[in-house]
RNA sequence: CGGUUCGUAGCUCAGUCGGUAGAGCACGUGACUCUUAAUCAUGGGGUCGAGGGUUCGAUCCCCUCCGAACCGACCA
């Protein structure tokens, strides 16, 4: 065991679990336990005139107690939510015994067990719906304290907030902050939906690489790690973009996946190193036939969520109802900026970029500065759903030429709340383009892009045998769950967000170093030594550790008694 | 990576213009047969994120480090 010091409810705690297995009582059953109802089950359909629910078995974690003498009321909470259950001393001892109820329940459970109990329900003088236990089985004994949060008239007192807490130990989040739970319910919610909506126009989904020997699909620095029996490097994929389109150039129709992605980059509320992406690829589709396939797609997650179009996001109201607004780049910068930039070249762009007051570089194409006016001026703005279509083709390696527009490709982005939510394109399927956009990559890197992306052979190849025209999409998943659930964190849509690790500093306690028969006076002068736990001082060099603490004894002229320099060494064993 | 703010009891927070800390809930003990933020009485619990500096003395002032949140940079 390594934890140091208990706290004193910790050691309260293990008193009481080492007491009840004195009384013969398993804090940790093995057997399955019965569970005949649901706390909103029972609470929604509970009727004192059909007397029904009279033979219930019910288990939940003890959350509030409130005990007054013999009698006792807890709250339980299940899966679903809370009930309340009433323990009364002799009905759950009706023998002269009464230690159950005045040992076993008083004393030895706490906030955070899980019990079970059975008993019929009825309702309180107070009106709440509650169980009355016949009988209790101790199912699991918690032995750390859990934050309580109370409530009453709808006011939370004493929220366990703190996010860092929240994050690094989401199960007391989703235990003590219900609505929490929700968000992830209806994240789940809204995977299960466009699974059903895709599952039902008949693509399949597929799985596809994750570690890849060349990273493709997309513009981010990966993650690297390496292969031992190939002794190969891998990366983890930014995206899964080429393994889809091969499989439709095997003759799949469409198909797609809920892939984790992973990106070596910035951490914020709206980037986790790994997150989600949902990629389709429908052949024999185009970009206009895609922007569709998203309206009615989105549209029906946000029905089956929420029972309607209509979303509240923060400030805003969205409405996902179709169909969407749609703008041209080009129309969505004039709009914004009343500048008419389509027939611009490089040095009139970028002298409209500065008069915009966007911070200009020599590096950057036409491509990029159309990308930067458009991010910094309309994206933000763009809060109902909205298309924005025909991106130039420098920004866009895998797209196909625009079938009337020199300089474009035909390819959109929805954004719905200030964000991108969504990317696809006309995907390209020339093999000669493809090659030669690679190459242009291959320019970028070397003047140093380091997203450039990486030229991928294989992925020439099986283009080059005839890929049939093809729509394809990608969606961020934890971004539309943002959405969905009115997150304004990515973190409150991760179960688990990336966290830096936590450094605890050990100290061991000095009943350890008393055990090592190193005299009380001496402890702290080797923890202030910089030797906080024996094991730091088995590694320790006696000889110097001497040295030192006859020199702190001599220099703050503590008066000590010196040990010996075999003393010095056995502390050190 | 830069700026701002924060880290004090199991949880939520106060506080000390520098003299080793308080509250509510939680916890212990006692009272109480329908309570619901239960109540009443009483008691215990803290290396004030870590390390260093200034000082007779630091939780407080200064520096470094660790962790977090927000804003920016980067990143679609």
């Amino acid at each position: 065991m390594t934890y140091t010091e208990l706290s004193e409810q910790e050691k309260i705690r293990r008193e009481s679990l080492q007491k009840l297995i004195d009384l013969g009582i398993n804090p940790y059953p093995a057997a399955k336990y019965e569970i005949s109802a649901g706390s909103t089950e029972i609470i929604n359909n509970f009727d004192e005139s059909k007397n029904n629910y009279q033979d219930i078995s019910f288990a939940g974690r003890i959350m509030t107690r409130r005990i007054m003498g013999k009698a006792s009321f807890v709250e339980l909470q299940d899966t679903y939510g809370k009930i309340q259950v009433y323990i009364n001393r002799d009905v759950v001892c009706p023998d002269e015994d009464k230690e159950l109820y005045n040992t076993v329940f008083k004393k030895l459970l706490d906030i955070g067990d899980i019990i079970g109990v059975k008993g019929e329900v009825f309702k309180t003088q107070m009106g709440e719906i509650s169980i009355r236990a016949n009988e209790f089985t101790i199912l699991s004994k918690s032995i750390r304290p859990l934050p309580v949060v109370k409530e009453k008239d709808g006011n939370t007192y004493d929220a366990f907030s703190d996010p860092e807490q929240r994050y690094r130990m989401r199960y007391l989040d989703l235990m003590v902050n219900p609505h929490v739970k929700n968000a992830f319910i209806n994240r789940t919610k809204l995977t299960n939906s466009m699974r059903e909506y895709l599952n039902a126009k008949g693509y399949l989904e597929v799985e596809t690489p994750i570690l890849q020997p060349i990273y493709g699909g997309a513009a981010a620095r990966p993650f690297k790690t390496h292969h031992n029996t190939l002794d190969q490097t891998l990366y983890l994929r930014i995206a899964n973009e080429l393994y889809l389109k091969k499989l439709i150039v095997g003759g799949f129709d469409g198909v797609y996946e809920f892939a984790k992605d992973f990106r070596n980059e910035g951490m914020d509320r709206f980037h986790n190193p790994e997150f989600t992406q949902m990629e389709l690829y429908v052949a024999y589709k185009d970009y206009f036939w895609m922007m569709e396939t998203v309206e009615e797609m989105v549209e029906k997650i946000a029905m089956d969520i929420h029972g309607t179009t209509k979303v509240k996001v923060g400030q805003h109201t969205i409405d996902f109802h179709r169909p969407w607004k749609r703008f041209t780049m080009f129309e969505a910068i004039e709009h914004y900026t009343g500048i008419d930039i389509s027939n611009m070249e490089e040095e009139e762009l970028k002298v409209t970029a500065k008069k915009l007051g966007i911070d200009v570089d020599e590096s950057m194409g036409k491509g990029k500065l159309i990308d930067e006016i458009f991010g910094e001026k309309c994206e933000g703005q763009l809060i109902q759903p909205t298309f924005i279509t025909d991106y130039p083709v420098e920004m866009s390696p895998l797209a196909k030429k625009h079938r009337k527009i020199d300089g474009l490709v035909e390819r959109f982005e929805a954004i719905c709340n200030g964000k991108e939510i969504c990317n696809a394109y006309s995907e390209l399927n020339d093999p000669i383009d493809q090659r030669q956009r690679f190459e242009e990559q291959l320019l970028l890197a070397k003047r140093g892009d380091e997203e450039a992306m990486m030229l991928d052979e294989d992925f020439l190849k099986a283009i080059d045998y005839g890929m049939p025209p093809t729509s394809g999409l990608g969606i961020g998943i934890d971004r539309l769950a943002m959405i969905m659930t009115n997150s304004d964190s990515i973190q409150d849509v991760l179960f688990f967000p990336q966290m830096r690790p936590e450094k605890k500093i050990q100290v061991d306690s000095k009943e350890k170093y008393l055990e090592k028969g190193i005299p009380t006076e001496w402890i702290e002068l080797i923890q202030k030594l910089g030797y906080k736990t024996l094991k730091s001082l088995s590694e320790a060099n006696p000889g110097k550790l001497f040295n030192d603490l006859c020199g702190l004894n001599k220099k703050a002229k503590l008066g000590l008694q010196n040990p010996t320099a075999d003393d010095v060494k056995k502390w050190c064993e």
